[in-house]
RNA sequence: GGAGGCAUAGUCUAAUGGUAGGACGGCGCCUUUACACGGCGUAGGCAGGGGUUCGAUUCCCUUUGCCUCCACCA
């Protein structure tokens, strides 16, 4: 064995050994564990958070194989969503507008050919042991099509309408959003009362909506509400007259107490319009321009600033303060969001919520807790799911419209994938028999789809299903995008196949950077994984990932990597150790290896329990735990009987870091490897990742062994403190010690550890703690 | 405003209804044929308040601080 173990070379050596020789490949047969793996979106960086989640999740994997299982770990990217057409487009100079949709999905695929690469190769170098046979982007024609055909089914279901509402719009993307991509921020801006009436004085951030102001709300609790409500009154500037009604609503405390309603300034706007069926009247189009006479063309900012100084001049203007308020703008682009009126895909779910909540009952979570966040969000739910977005690159709706009575009109399942935009409909109008039809131009949300991984994994309604991976074993995945992610696929697959997806689900934590931050490119903080991995190897960063517990965040220290790089240069010392003495024999006849043997068991045994409850934290910890009181204890006992070739010594130190090092394999997948390959392996192309994990061993767990070897372990410890406290070297030679009540078997033990000349068994004089043993030393 | 999580030595991180374990860093000793990327030893810690209990770092309530998700934001 070489003298030093190069993490950089080994690892990508044997990254090389587990691909030639299918290692992780999928076989079927026996009981399967499939993996839901969760997708990274392809927008340019992968950092050390990655790893930590996705290391995570390998480490069950390679526990689960060597249980044997037959474990089916796919891997796919998300290309298919905003954040790879925002990459794409400045990567290339473009817009995918001006592209156009195909052509578009030609230069996405051409353009993350490079990311691809990378991605993978980083996710090799990693260790995760996925089988690249079961590879797929949510962009690919296969995806395509079963997305798309999930459409078709749901639409058939009754489980999907369209229909006219107020959405959620974003004028730079000129899209519409989903909740889910918002976020706040904080903006200076004007505040100012206008003047209705004299009595009517309203409150607002957005005078430029006055055009678009069909009501006047004030609270039932305030004391002016009597007098007005019912009353109408004249728009300022515009003229129209709108009606004062009572709604709880307002907050007779803020602003004026009164309030204008528009179509729309805001989410308010939006409930009391559907609440109250009031007119629309729209003065703000898809771009963030005016279209109300008065400021076509203008932007909504400048028409602000115009509309102020006119209630001015008419003298409408009360007061004008500036404020700092928060209001919801899109997580991309930072756009302040408006609201639109447009038609929209819905998928229904409202109704389901019980069910949903039975179902998030029936899941097994890692860690328990997280299920509180299912049932608050379902809890939460007020809307149906809006699955349309008006942008042009993603998976198409695949519908026309009948011209002539609007009806959509689907294509056949053999047909797909379809993109309406390029192709004209085969069929006829169900409705109406025209055959003349127009394209639905929108694209699917990208969930619409991410919730799909279970039966895109089982390559649903492919010529090349696997059936019998569905339902999943687990789904693995952050807590972050519980309400998202996971309750979606669960509302889709459900729809689909009336099971659950996924018998387990293993929420993980993110991976921090070194002051506890999220990792964000435009922060700066990030930590690519790559040259940790070259600097310390691989499996040191993954003993980071392995140091906490499940659903846990952690920062990302550089000296818990070290620490792993510790651990690996201490296995491959024990390594050359062992392989420099070894010898054969298969007895256990002595003490001290009847003792390492049993509490090995007590190791194996928790370590299993702990590995499947999902906690491999403990697991690592219980295992690195025993492996190092075996080096400094065990190993530092038995030089004397194995420098002498004793077959007992020999058996069990060889047995017992067996099984560590298998035991180890799922967090250290590379040099526990290559250690196997130089000490253990039964042939070529034979892998420790596909060898038997440890069993717990009733006989070896032999509570006499463990009681006896305990005392002399304390008997020797208790001589080195004494030689250490003399300023003796540990291995310095005493002459004789009195021991009283030490077992027949250990003396010799005492004596080959501690280098004594001879041992009397006479009256000791101090008393080794929890031992009864007593001693005397001189 | 709602839901959830977290709070342990200078730093990071475990376990636990009864002496809180480890790592890095400090300090001291030991170069013994696997390893000084080592061994042995030593100093140093449960955010504040209240409750349950014979006993609370652990369970409950509360305050404070941090994080995540959701809602509100005239």
């Amino acid at each position: 064995m070489n003298d030093k173990y190069n993490p950089k070379e080994a690892e990508e050596r044997i990254a090389g050994f587990w691909e030639k020789n299918k290692v992780y490949e999928y076989k079927k047969g026996g009981k399967t564990y499939a993996i839901d793996t969760p997708p990274p979106t392809v927008s340019g960086q992968i950092h050390v958070g990655h790893a930590y989640s996705y290391s995570q999740t390998d480490f069950v994997a390679r526990y689960r194989r060597m249980k044997g299982y037959s474990v089916f770990y796919p891997f796919g990217l998300d290309n298919n969503g905003l954040p790879t057409e925002l990459l794409v487009e400045k990567q290339n100079n473009v817009t995918a507008e001006h592209v156009g949709r195909e052509k578009f999905i030609e230069l996405v695929e051409t353009t993350i050919k490079d990311y691809e690469r990378l991605y993978i190769e980083i996710y090799k170098r990693l260790g995760i042991s996925v089988d690249w046979n079961h590879y797929y982007t949510t962009i690919s024609n296969d995806v395509q099509k079963i997305s798309q055909y999930s459409f078709i089914e749901l639409y058939k279901m009754g489980r999907t309408y369209r229909k006219e509402t107020p959405t959620i719009w974003c004028t730079k993307d000129k899209t519409a959003l989903s909740q889910m991509e918002l976020e706040d921020k904080t903006l200076r801006s004007k505040f100012v009362k206008i003047r209705f009436a004299p009595d009517v004085v309203i409150a607002t951030t957005r005078p430029e909506m006055l055009p678009a102001c069909v009501a006047i709300f004030i609270s039932p609790d305030d004391k002016r509400a009597k007098e007005l409500a019912g009353k109408k009154v004249k728009v300022p500037i515009f003229g129209q007259e709108v009606k004062i009604l009572q709604d709880r609503r307002v907050d007779p405390e803020k602003g004026t107490g009164i309030v204008m309603c528009c179509t729309f300034g805001d989410a308010t706007d939006v409930e009391w319009y559907k609440a109250y069926n009031l007119p629309l009247s729209v003065v703000i189009n898809e771009k963030g321009q005016m279209t109300h006479e008065h400021f076509k063309g203008m932007k909504i900012k400048d028409a602000r600033s115009a509309i102020i100084e006119e209630l001015k001049k008419s003298n409408h203007l009360i007061e004008e303060k500036e404020i700092d308020h928060v209001v919801n703008v899109h997580e991309r682009c930072k756009t302040e969001i408006e609201f639109m009126v447009k038609k929209q895909w819905y998928i229904k779910y409202l109704d389901m919520k019980d069910e949903l909540l039975r179902l998030g009952r029936e899941l097994n979570w890692h860690p328990e807790y997280a299920r509180n966040r299912y049932e608050n969000w379902i809890n939460g739910l007020q809307w149906d799911w809006a699955i349309s977005r008006q942008r042009f690159f993603g998976i198409p709706f695949p519908i026309w419209y009948c011209k002539n009575c609007d009806e959509p009109i689907m294509p056949d399942k053999k047909d797909l994938p379809v993109n309406p935009l390029s192709m004209k409909s085969k069929a006829k109008c169900p409705k109406c028999g025209s055959s003349e039809s127009v394209p639905e131009s929108d694209v699917m949300d990208t969930w619409a789809t991410s919730s799909l991984t279970p039966l895109i994994n089982r390559r649903w309604g492919l010529d090349s299903e696997i059936p019998e991976i569905y339902p999943m074993a687990l789904r693995p995945q952050a807590h972050d995008i519980i309400s998202f992610w996971l309750f979606t696929t669960v509302v889709k697959c459900y729809l689909h196949t009336g099971k659950l997806p996924w018998k387990d689900a293993m929420i993980s934590g993110y991976g921090l950077d070194p002051h506890g931050k999220p990792m964000h490119k435009s922060a700066g903080n990030t930590i690519e994984p790559l040259p940790v991995a070259d600097k310390y190897g691989a499996d040191a960063l993954r003993y980071w990932a392995s140091s906490s517990k499940l659903g846990e965040d952690a920062s990302f220290q550089e000296k818990e990597v070290i620490t792993g790089a510790r651990l690996m240069n201490k296995l491959w010392n024990v390594a050359k150790f062992i392989s420099k003495n070894k010898s054969g024999g298969k007895d256990m006849s002595n003490i001290m290896d009847r003792w390492i043997m049993a509490r090995l068991a007590e190791t194996t045994k928790q370590a299993t329990e702990m590995f499947d409850d999902y906690n491999y934290s403990g697991a690592k910890r219980v295992v690195e735990e025993f492996f190092w009181f075996f080096c400094d204890n065990y190993v530092e006992f038995i030089k004397h009987r194995i420098y002498n070739n004793d077959t007992s010594a020999n058996y069990a130190l060889n047995a017992a870091f067996l099984s560590v090092l298998k035991m180890l394999a799922p967090f250290m997948p590379y040099v526990t490897e290559e250690i196997y390959q130089e000490l253990y392996k039964n042939g070529p192309g034979d892998s420790i990742h596909l060898s038997e994990w440890p069993g717990f061993d009733k006989k070896m767990h032999d509570k006499q062994s463990l009681e006896d070897g305990d005392k002399i372990y304390k008997t020797i410890a208790f001589i080195r403190q004494w030689k250490h406290s003399k300023g003796m070297a540990l291995n310095a030679e005493l002459e004789n010690v009195v021991l009283e009540g030490i077992p027949e078997e250990g003396e010799p033990e005492v004596r080959g550890a501690m280098n004594i000349k001879k041992i009397t068994r006479g009256k000791g004089e101090a008393e080794i703690p929890e031992t009864g043993i007593r001693a005397k030393l001189q």
